[in-house]
DNA sequence: ACACCTTATTCAATATATAGAATACTATTC
DNA sequence: GAATAGTATTCTATATATTGAATAAGGTGT
């Protein structure tokens, strides 16, 4: 690459960096191809995506081309613009029918939403990159906090990021590292964090005040799906409403509710791979 | 490639064209192991996916690894098996949220499916290879038809397949040689199939009675997505039914519904992108 | 505990996917 | 309507992704 890009959009320094390590960059490529198409309100053409993700135009035409003749990307012909096409929907049902987790959750969180009138959340734990919200039950009673299936967040963001903090067996470094190249809208020092996550070693969840979106309080608990608890949490069960609200309505009972169900799921999931 | 794997599965003949025609194979290899671990009831190995798809092992290990640092597959370090992972969703979710066609349909196949106690389904129209689900609604009455949003059915199949190739404007040789693959529970003669397809398009819907599936009934109007209607219809909207139960409930009734909703439903996309 | 078989992973040679320039096409401006 | 700017597409040399063999790791039965 000669000529640096003008406006190196951070995404696309990941992706540089993906690209040079891989051994199937041309997968990387269609991935954020597929991520970009995805984020924009409307179709792109080929100029667009190149710019937006620094990619060779004739290289992003290939795999253009490639992802529209397997059905995940849409192109119409007469104004040259590409866009997601249903192919993508195949897939999502296929992991829907095959989760177990989401099957078990999702009774539990409209039990809760129900019970404690909070938006819940069941998530997948990818690694320490992100987690997706694969699960919701609104207690729609409340406004409607913006959260939806598939949506992605940064693995250890609120208390969630906290339970994998707390859990994860990762080290200090990788940890402090990751954690600094976090958004949140009322950021805790790391040395208050690293006292939270601590509390959530201890009491088996984990609780965010404000941290992440201000005024929002959310728990977390996670669930394992091997028996032993080795490796970090694969899921957790997410409970978010907002923080005077959920003060008023008993947080202490909410919290041991939450315990208590990630606590049978985890059994549930547990069981079944034994 | 030296020796002939031993039982080519007719996909992996496809595949095996599909990469030598393509510039970024890797795409589609990718695409297929996504399929492959989406049809599969339990996580596969690296050996399993490579069987099955006629791939070579370090190849396809890298592809592997390029999914799962993209999120789109979850690799279990313990057993060493791979399977789709919550990534998948969020495309999903990304491609729900921009499409106006969903939006539209779905109050229209509430509204058909309780009136004439039918299963009704919104499909896109991907080209001659698939259409796709992206719509359902049951009435509750009848048993469950089993179709969930997200499944692939080849394009020229059953009443949908009769409008696509009575208005998708190809060629009779092309029509043909799809035809001839097509797969009925009691397939019409190509002679029957043609007259059928030009009654569909004389009456502008598409019937199917008993030949895609055994003693259900289809009936299927074309959607367009711009006015003029040039191309291939984009959309249609379908209604299956037991046979006997369809014709008490007034067959002709419904088809006049359902024309009458294709064409409202042509004129709102129309206007839409004008 | 050993040998055997299966499966996963690394490694080095080469067929080929990719980058960059050249070309064709489309839309816009004067 | 010609000229221009922008966009998509083709073309070709070369860096590299892919291959097939070699190695390592894991599991099974004796």
């Amino acid at each position: 690459m000669t000529t640096r890009s003008k406006h190196s959009s951070g995404e696309d320094r990941k992706l540089a960096k993906t690209l040079k390590e891989s051994k199937a960059p041309a997968i990387s490529r269609a991935a954020a191809v597929l991520r970009l198409l995805g984020k924009s309100e409307t179709p792109l053409g080929l100029q667009a995506i190149v710019r937006e993700l620094g990619l060779v135009p004739s290289t992003c035409l290939y795999v253009l081309r490639a992802l529209v003749a397997e059905e995940f990307v849409a192109f119409d012909p007469d104004t040259k613009r590409y866009s997601l096409e249903a192919g993508v929907l195949t897939l999502a049902r296929h992991w829907l029918r095959r989760n177990q987790f989401t099957d078990l959750v999702q009774p539990e969180l409209d039990r809760l939403s129900q019970a404690f009138d909070v938006t819940m959340l069941g998530v997948n734990i990818v690694g320490l990159d992100h987690m997706i919200v694969v699960a919701v039950s609104q207690s729609g009673n409340n406004f409607q906090l913006s959260a939806q299936i598939g949506s992605r967040f940064p693995a250890l963001i609120s208390a969630t990021g906290r339970c994998l903090a707390a859990f994860g067996g990762y080290s200090e470094d990788e940890l402090e590292e990751r954690f600094n190249a976090l958004r949140w809208d009322d950021p805790p020092t790391l040395e208050d964090w690293k006292g939270q996550v601590e509390q959530t070693r201890a009491q088996g969840f984990g609780v965010d005040k404000g941290n992440y979106i201000s005024g929002v309080t959310v728990v977390a608990a996670p669930v394992w799906k091997t028996r032993g608890h080795p490796g970090h949490p694969g899921h957790a069960v997410v409970a978010t409403g907002i923080g005077s609200a959920m003060k008023r309505n008993g947080l202490p009972q909410l919290q041991k509710a939450l315990l208590s169900t990630a606590r049978t799921l985890t059994q549930q999931l547990g069981g079944e791979s034994l």
